[in-house]
RNA sequence: GGACGAUUAGCUCAGUUGGUAGAGCAUCUCAUUUACACUGAGAGGGUCACAGGUUCGAGUCCUGUAUCGUCCACCA
């Protein structure tokens, strides 16, 4: 059999897909009787809403090599695929969209803009599975899962009535993140901090000097507060009225006593804006004070700031300063106050406090057994030092704000009385008036936040809680995803998952970090230095860039890019091809399929060999059980190009090409043996040219009788550590 | 303000209970058609950030410092 000198990735990768597909080895019921203990991993789900990145390439990379090493041990393997609707990231993905295209989703209905997303969302997720296809991975594609089907919802909505009745969630006038360009909330993940260089006004109220960088807040300040062992202000009680004059004209303020005043800031004293700050609102809380809202929810003013109404903070500060000072109430300004401001995480809009009407969930009860897993290692995070992060977060966890404004989501099932105020959980849409007092209902608008739903993706994919599958292959053995998760997604799927199943969610956490560009920077589209997974894959071979992605890369740690690396492992499937090619042509006189059996008389040397490929595919095989699949690849790779090619290659080639057919024969047998074994290990790593490989060695009815080869290298028998 | 991580060859990084420093890429020398030049043989290159400590012995353990990075919280 003849082979081109050099391996061709773009010819074989798609051919090789199809022939695994075809098999249907990807389906762990298609593996058969012997594949008994199940061994499964949830892939997370892809947003829907663009191509594949350079951490998905890693995260499917990764996740094959457990998949498919599990699977050549034997493992019912199951790797299920699927896709996130990822809502208010699409949706702030297709509105850039509709940006460029002159229109503007608040000048459509919710009904059209839905159904345009959807259409956006189906699109993508055509081209995403086969972007996940390119990069080899051997999923289920049977089982694939949506965020938005309607079984995922069904399991969905029984959480959140089930965490209704548990008194787990309520509706709460709080203060929440609101994005003025979104016009949504956001829980407190979503929020970025932006270091920001301001004025720092200083301005007379009453006896008092207050500092701020906010004076458009200010109109309806009517409380100063300070802390009560602030001996500069112990002339004031707890309470008592003060009349001063204030930017639209004299108001009586209430001096308020509380400790989060800090006595070292500025003068020591400040005025409170409940509406539209979180502190203030909390020392509002304890002191029962009134709130009112100054800016409204596009980020304008409202009539309490009298004249200024209607403008927009930024362009009112000026002017509110200008009037200050000509009633002589600004006492200096400083230049260059850096501060931090909360923004939008995804488009850096100023966040502007607001109280509003949410649906909250009660985060404390539901940590507290997510904090005993972790602690006692039933799930083991991986790298360790994310273990105490996940902890922290746990531990000192807030409510969260579930309900989100936008229509890409799944509709919170909810209806509220008009009159009474009384909740009912619809689910069926049965409810048409309140059963207390006969009162109209309303429908609830908002969403859920994505999280809320992928937060329960491991039970909810697999069929909780009646499936089969979900018998069988939970709780999962590993979650693969990026350290940037921990909080977002993977301490929410572990205390949902306690909640609703009772069992943890996954036994092992593995949180890669980061891939950068060929500098070490942060990829990004503004800086242009972005690279697409699929143009590697295109350039060198998938199996190149899964190895300069795997080889070296510890979990949680960044991994710098480089195309010279990725040229190194192209390097190296050309060394595989040729060594292979150079097995295949020295078969002469090697026994076939037909020929019987025939004794293989192994030499001293010979047996040396195979004893220390056993000794290397055994500390290999141990690398992999403890997740370094970094030092493993490694360690394939220096085996086979720097030992096998170098040394045995090489030394065999006089036996080879000798006169005595039994040296002969054992030295092909030798090289035949130590190919396909080698082969095997590479195999999770580079699945596409070691499987083209094998599907040309004629290692059926090999004349010791052991190897029976099987209909690819996919489902092989893992090298015996024995 | 707190927490975590990193600091090892020119570059990117390994280094699992403490026992004389490793890989890939890059550089240099040699080999010149050999299965493979996307090759082979070899070479150079490191006070393991710094300062202390524990130890017979520290890249590894402890304390502190510096620089970089990440996360959390936040002061009006």
């Amino acid at each position: 059999m003849e082979l081109p000198s050099s391996y061709n990735s773009k010819e074989v990768e798609d051919k090789i897909y199809q022939l695994w597909e075809k098999s249907g080895f990807f389906n762990p019921d298609k593996l058969g009787k012997n594949y008994k203990k199940p061994f499964t991993i949830i892939m997370p789900p892809t947003n829907a809403n663009g191509n594949l990145h350079a951490g998905h390439a890693l995260v499917m990379t990764i996740e094959d090599i457990m998949t498919r090493y599990k699977r050549m041990q034997g493992f019912k393997t199951l790797w299920l695929p699927g896709l996130d609707h990822a809502g208010f990231e699409t949706q702030v993905v297709y509105e850039k969209q509709l940006e460029k295209e002159g229109k503007s989703r608040f000048k459509m209905t919710p009904e059209e803009l839905y159904k345009e997303i959807a259409e956006f969302t189906d699109k993508n997720k055509k081209n995403i599975n086969s972007q996940v296809k390119k990069m080899g991975s051997s999923c289920d594609w049977s089982r694939e899962k949506f965020t938005l089907d309607t079984d995922i919802i069904k399991i969905v909505y029984n959480t959140f009535e089930k965490l209704y009745k548990d008194n787990l969630i309520y509706k709460g006038k709080k203060i929440i993140n609101w994005c003025p360009k979104h016009q949504t909330s956001l829980s407190d993940l979503e929020t970025a901090d932006t270091e920001k260089n301001d004025k720092f006004y200083y301005l007379k109220y009453g006896p008092f000097t207050i500092a701020t960088a906010r004076p458009e807040t200010k109109f309806g300040d009517k409380y100063v507060v300070m802390h009560p062992k602030d001996k500069r202000y112990s002339d004031y009680k707890n309470g008592q009225k003060i009349e001063l004059e204030w930017i639209n004209g004299p108001i009586t303020a209430t001096i308020i006593k509380d400790e989060a005043i800090d006595m070292d800031f500025g003068t020591g004293v400040m005025t409170i804006t409940p509406w539209h700050d979180a502190v203030d609102f909390e020392i509002a809380q304890r002191h029962t004070l009134e709130k009112e809202q100054i800016i409204d929810f596009y980020g304008k003013l409202l009539p309490i700031a009298g004249e200024f109404s209607g403008m927009k903070i930024l362009e009112a500060r000026p002017l509110i300063i200008e009037k200050l000072q000509a009633k002589g109430l600004v006492e200096k300004i400083e230049e260059n106050y850096k501060h931090v401001v909360k923004t939008c995480y995804k488009c850096n809009s100023l966040i502007e406090p607001q109280i509003k009407e949410q649906w909250f969930l009660k985060m404390k009860p539901l940590a507290e057994p997510a904090i005993k897993a972790i602690e006692k290692n039933q799930i083991k995070i991986i790298p360790e030092h994310y273990k105490k992060i996940a902890l922290h977060w746990l531990n000192n966890i807030i409510d969260w704000n579930i309900s989100r404004q936008i229509v890409w989501g799944i509709p919170i099932p909810a209806k509220t009385c008009e009159k009474c105020k009384e909740i009912y959980i619809d689910i069926e849409n049965k409810f048409t008036e309140c059963k207390k007092c006969g009162g109209a209902l309303k429908k609830e608008t908002d969403t859920f936040d994505t999280w809320f739903s992928s937060g329960q993706w491991p039970y909810a994919v697999l069929g909780f809680p009646k499936n089969k599958d979900f018998k069988t292959f939970y709780p999962t053995d590993v979650m693969e995803t990026g350290g940037d998760l921990i909080f977002f997604w993977v301490s929410r799927m572990i205390m949902f998952s306690l909640y609703n199943t009772g069992k943890i969610p996954f036994k092992n956490v593995y949180l890669h970090g980061l891939v950068m560009d060929a500098k070490g920077q942060k990829m990004s589209k503004s800086k242009g230095n972005v690279i697409n997974p699929l143009d590697l894959t295109e350039k060198f071979g998938t199996d190149a860039l899964r190895m300069a992605l795997v080889v070296g890369n510890t979990p949680g740690t960044s991994l710098p890019l480089d195309e010279n690396r990725i040229k190194g492992y192209r390097n190296f499937a050309t060394k595989i091809w040729n060594a292979s090619r150079f097995v295949l042509m020295n078969l002469d006189g090697y026994p076939s399929a037909s020929s019987g059996q025939v004794k293989i008389l192994f030499s001293a040397n010979d047996k040396k060999l195979i004893s220390d490929f056993k000794k290397q595919s055994k500390q290999i095989t141990k690398e992999m059980d403890g997740f370094k699949f970094y030092v493993a690849s490694e360690k394939i790779y220096h085996y086979f190009w720097h030992t096998f090619c170098d040394k045995i290659i090489e030394e065999q080639k006089p036996r080879l090409l000798g006169q005595d057919k039994k040296e002969r024969m054992a030295s092909q047998h030798l090289l035949i043996t130590l190919l396909s074994e080698s082969l095997k290990i590479l195999h999770p790593f580079m699945p596409f040219i070691t499987e083209e490989i094998y599907q040309q060695l004629p290692v059926k009815n090999l004349p010791t009788g052991r190897q029976a080869k099987k209909s690819c290298l996919m489902i092989e028998n893992w090298p015996a550590t024995k």
